[in-house]
DNA sequence: CTTCCTGCAAAGAGTTTGCATCAAA
DNA sequence: TTTGATGCAAACTCTTTGCAGGAAG
């Protein structure tokens, strides 16, 4: 909502040239690979505040760790809750929903997530393994 | 899947008594209300080992805190961005799109978490004021 | 000049791990 | 006895904060 700043708008740079979710740290490695010497405090600084303008979305991992991503590159996952491993999602039946909430609660949506957890099919064999 | 031990019994019962998704920190504490003596660390490998068993969901928030709650008790969201505010909602268009998942990429689906970002009436003022 | 941004280091929160002890079968 | 569960404290990871210096208008 309000001007960005010089490390936003390198860190906004910086998001578009990237596919996957990224973390803060990881991000500021990206940063130092693109010869912008910016200090971490002021990574997750700057995504604070795009993230209160909705110019970038935000995807808590179960370890505590928050993936950063633009708004459209929003995808929704399937992910196993043994190893962690997360499969992308196309389908999302929460469009029209999203539309009533909005109306109905007066809220002002910037996005939303969607996660599915459960056992992947090689964790499911594992899990039997270690029962028997 | 396994047998459950004395502490993941213990922290079961008292979750049944509990109508919020809780943290472990709190969780804790509320079983020490209950006189059960239990360290923080078995608390933490107790949720562990039930959310790998589908026994209890975990949600974790923007913060890195998870909140663990048992299945039925699954809620979907609508969350402030700025004040951290939270809603509840009802609705959800999911549980069909689930059991295709579940077919297709043969994940043994347990729960899901479907959440809404945005600003909440009071904080949309707020950001306004802010601008002036 | 004044305001806000930035970097660094320290602090903080939540969670996990090492290890010795204890309970269960 | 043997295996796994538990408690405590230390360690770890990610994130936030305090403060002094620096850029921007």
């Amino acid at each position: 909502m309000n001007g960005r700043t010089r490390s936003q708008e390198r860190i906004l740079k910086v998001m578009k040239g990237l596919t996957q979710p990224t973390s803060a740290q990881d991000l500021h490695m990206e940063l130092r690979n693109h010869e912008y010497s910016i200090g971490l405090a002021t990574v997750y600084r700057s995504l604070d505040a795009l993230k209160l303008d909705g110019l970038v979305q935000v995807r808590t991992l179960p370890s505590g760790e928050s993936l950063y991503s633009l708004p459209q590159e929003d995808r929704h996952h399937l992910t196993c809750l043994r190893c962690g491993g997360s499969i992308s999602i196309e389908e999302c039946p929460v469009h029209n929903l999203e539309q009533e909430l909005q109306q109905h609660h007066k809220f002002r949506i910037y996005y939303h997530t969607l996660e599915f957890f459960g056992l992947c099919p090689d964790c499911q064999g594992q899990e039997e393994a270690v029962v028997e």
